[in-house]
This record gives C-alpha cells, sequence and structure tokens, in this order.
DNA sequence: GACGAATATACCTTGACAGGAATATAACCA
DNA sequence: TGGTTATATTCCTGTCAAGGTATATTCGTC
C-alpha cells in the first residue's frame, strides 16, 4: 500500500484533486482541463482510487470522479505536531503572515528577502 | 526546485523531521536513531535543506540540524482548500472525529486494527 | 450485432532516485 | 604534522514510476 504523501507527490494528481474539489468529473472533462492523455489521466485517477482519494461511479459510457475526503485527512493529521511546532516559532509565523498580508493587501514596508 | 511534496513523500525524510520536532540532532543521532547509515542520512539531509526544511549549524566537528516551518507550512496552505471541503461532508468528519475521540478518551475496548 | 464514444489496460522506454561502498573533506587533538 | 572523529560527496546499481502508443473493454445506438 501506497502512503498518501508518494500519491500527492505528483503534480498532475494534485491538479487532478484540485479539480475534482469543485465538482464530480468524467476522465474526458479531467483529460481536457489539464491537457493530458487519456491513458495518462486513466492511470492517476487508478492510483488516485487504489489509494482511496477518489471514487467514481458510472453515468452512461462516463466514469464520473469525485473527491474522498479521508487520505487527505490522514495528510493533515501528519501535519498536526508541525503546526504546533511553527506556533511556537512567531518570528517565523509572522513572517508568514507577513507575506499573507502583502499578497492580501498592504504594500508591506520592507520585503523579506534573502536578507 | 524540487516540490515540497516531492520532498516530504520519502519515509525516512519524514522520520527526520519528525525526530527534529522535539529539538536539534546531529547527523549521528539521527543516524542511530533511525538505524539509517551515515551516507543516507548525510543526503536526506542535503535535500531537505536544498528545500529550506531544515537548516544546520556547526558545532565543534557536528552539524546540528533543525526544523524549518516555510515548506511545511507550505503544504498546510495547500491542504486548506480540502480542509473546506470536508468540512462540508459532515458524515466523514462524523466519523473522523470518532476515531479521534476513540484515541483520546474512551477505555479502548478495541484497537483500531485492520477491522 | 456492428459501430462509435468513453475509458481502461498492456507493453515499452526512459529518467529519477534511494541505497551501498568507498573516498573526500573538515575540524579537533596530540 | 599525523591521526581520529564527524560529516559530505562520488560512483555505481537496481528499482520504480510516468508517459507514449497501441489495444482492449464497456456501454449505448441504430
Amino acid at each position: 500500500m501506497e502512503s498518501s504523501f508518494a500519491i500527492v507527490a505528483e503534480p498532475n494528481r494534485r491538479a487532478i484533486l484540485g479539480l475534482l474539489l469543485s465538482s464530480e468529473r468524467s476522465v474526458g472533462e479531467i483529460e481536457r482541463k489539464l491537457r493530458l492523455s487519456q491513458p495518462s489521466v486513466s492511470k492517476h485517477l487508478r492510483v488516485l482510487r487504489e489509494a482511496g482519494f477518489v471514487e467514481s461511479r458510472i453515468e452512461a459510457q462516463q466514469r464520473l470522479y469525485s473527491l474522498r475526503p479521508e487520505p487527505l485527512m490522514e495528510l493533515d493529521e501528519w501535519l498536526e505536531p508541525f503546526r504546533r511546532f511553527w506556533s511556537k516559532h512567531v518570528d517565523a509565523l509572522e513572517r508568514h503572515l507577513d507575506r499573507m498580508d502583502d499578497v492580501e493587501k498592504a504594500p508591506s514596508v520592507k520585503r523579506r528577502k534573502k536578507t
């Protein structure tokens, strides 16, 4: 059994998961939206399905794939102790929030830039 | 530049990160605790360092490695929309909280064991 | 039941990466 | 300087996974 980490390590698979976030999709849709070959999409979906990230239902000749939360929750749980870690490191957290602010609104007094 | 996901896809690297959670460590310590060969540890540390997961300081002949939060935060951010997704799926969430409960308080009637 | 659309699978090739063994580098000590 | 400890790097090898092409399967339509 492959670790969930290995599964999401593949960029195209992450893209597929991202797509499924908004709604279920057929193989063809995924193929077109991500500009991947059909076999490639099918293979990735297989991996994702076997790892529990997605499930499929049959609708006419199409297979509609949708997200399943469990494996992603597992990743989230692994991160948990690290979240505790970095909330202790307030300065790092600050820098992080800073970046977030930048993106969202402020002109950010000074850029953190490899200083 | 390698994706943070690819970095943590490797089990030994995750183990190293886990170790560093409690405190900084020398290469030798990691080597012994994880029962890995010294070159293997050095190589993984190199990957982790280049990806920003760890940093090292020099203490006599030892290199002491410690955690850096940023790349892990990045993973966490990627998970964010999925968290929103699964908090909508209440049933799945329930099952999840259920398991958590088990772990935390219940007399642990039966261990979760491949049931 | 033949055809076409949608998807899955098989097979092959290639590249990336992890591990091992040997060796190099760096710092400390005598 | 030479030796010793701690770590890094190099080279080699095997494995594994992703992508491409071709083919199989499944279902619906006529």
